[in-house]
DNA sequence: GCTTTATGACCAATCTAATGAACAAAACTA
DNA sequence: TAGTTTTGTTCATTAGATTGGTCATAAAGC
């Protein structure tokens, strides 16, 4: 699943790229990376840095969240309060739990 | 903007962690990376690789574009589909693009 | 309160990705 | 078709992440 989301992935960045008119160089100098890297992220490689694969997806002007900045930014405290709600460490009780699937 | 959905993310993930009542350690071990791997993810940090953290997502329960495993696979048949119908490389005319902004 | 456990941070050694160059093949244009 | 550009791929080197360990702090449970 994980695999399957990485292909999909460097599909709509192909996609994005070819709507927009970009080489593959020209779209790698605009995220500051070697083509080679651009290549292996179109292909869906799970190797490159999430970094420079999120800065490739803002270029082509995916939104991997389906949300502008804006809304990240409004987002992002949201999810602040939620984290200071929640307690700080995970403790287990004596006994492990048997969630595993 | 990458940096905020990076934040975001780590966030996302911590949360996730969290419902699920896992610590660093066990998700660390259950996605096959150390914890401090983890904890740079969790961070929103920029150099983990995106098949790791994609790994992570997927521990946790985050769907990234919103959709199941089986919507992935459809998806992806409907990009291939795209991928054909659109030209094989991206072709300049003689007069450069001005499209710089 | 005390004890135990989880987390955050840092480190050197190791492992792996990123780079840039080069080449071949494919694809677009005239 | 000929010629040019784009892309795919490989490879050695460089750069940077991952690891496993350790320590200190903080938080949860008793």
């Amino acid at each position: 699943m994980t695999r399957q989301a990485l292909t999909m992935l460097g599909k709509l960045i192909r996609i994005g790229r070819a709507e927009r008119g970009l080489t593959a160089q020209e779209l790698a100098d605009r995220a500051g990376i070697s083509r080679t890297t651009l290549s292996s992220i179109e292909k869906g490689a799970p190797g490159p840095e999430i970094g420079t694969v999120f800065e490739v997806v803002s270029l082509v002007g995916l939104r991997l969240f389906e949300s502008d900045e804006r809304m990240l930014q409004v987002y992002n405290f949201r999810l602040d309060e939620k984290l200071t709600l929640l307690p700080k460490s995970v403790r287990h009780a004596v006994k492990e739990v048997d969630d595993d699937f």
